[in-house]
DNA sequence: GCTTGATCATAAGCTTGGCTTACTATAATC
DNA sequence: GATTATAGTAAGCCAAGCTTATGATCAAGC
């Protein structure tokens, strides 16, 4: 008989979708994407930095950075402006349209969460941020393959 | 001072991102992406279906599972069969390369949800998968969005 | 100084997974 | 028989990734 259950990949999904998807709605009149919104928090937080330091957060290629900040330079949420101590690099700063809206799509957000964690006490949404925190640092390490038994 | 803490989008994003990844590298051998490997998964366990069924199972929309379908015939996971019961039906029939390799790619799937959740107990993945399911479901109702306090 | 190599950003082009809108073929119903 | 609903496809779009290559610039060594 066969294991119906599904598993963590399908269950991890279906949640990483269905919040992307409910946060998007909710959001749709600051029309920005999820990836948006992640970037935009680390720029807000970091107040600037360059292309560089986001694609590490980001744990993305730096040319998807790149594209992501024509994106959202386009929509006015970033700008781009020379470093003035290292001339390769282009700082990525909020705008003031950015800085503005920020505490605003933040409640959304957390609305978002809310919706999601119906149900669920505190001890079970602490151990659930836990759990995933856990689950991403176990697969962040270098993927040796399955002939690390042989080393 | 600011909330540091990522987010539940955020973590779910990146667990399920690494998850993906992982599962992508490892099963690299078998050319399956994260969604068509979930495809794969519904087709052998149905043994075939229309088109519109998966639809409804990946809750994706008829025309993406349309090309998922073309990729994965093209690299003969699949066919296409005439249902002789419906002429407007095309069956999506796992090919004999499909179900050879489930139980392989299976017990990778397996491996990497195993290196994922290392230093969880059992309680604790019992009542990550159960929460994950939650999440799911307090979203999967349409959004009714902000006004429904007003209905 | 000048060269050499590393780093930052970008360009170009591709894949995948989504979407919408519109069309055809068929089935079912009135 | 005409209408309506459903299954699949087509075409065209977008976002978010990737690789590979190129141009600037900086830093370090000779």
């Amino acid at each position: 008989m066969k294991n119906l259950t599904p598993g963590l990949g399908l269950l991890l999904h279906d949640a990483s979708r269905a919040v992307r998807r409910r946060f998007e709605e909710r959001s749709a009149e600051f029309g920005l994407s999820s990836a948006q919104w992640r970037m935009m928090l680390h720029v807000c937080r970091l107040g600037g930095a360059a292309q560089s330091r986001f694609a590490d957060l980001l744990e993305i290629e730096p040319i998807s950075v790149s594209r992501l900040v024509d994106r959202m330079e386009e929509q006015g949420w970033v700008t781009r402006a020379d470093d003035p101590a290292d001339r390769r690099v282009r700082l990525v700063k909020p705008t003031a349209k950015a800085l503005d809206a920020f505490a605003h799509i933040k409640s959304i957000a957390d609305l978002v969460y809310d919706d999601a964690l119906a149900g669920l006490d505190a001890a079970q949404r602490r151990d659930l941020m836990a759990v995933l925190t856990i689950i991403t640092e176990n697969l962040a390490r270098a993927d040796m393959g399955p002939e690390r038994a042989s080393a």
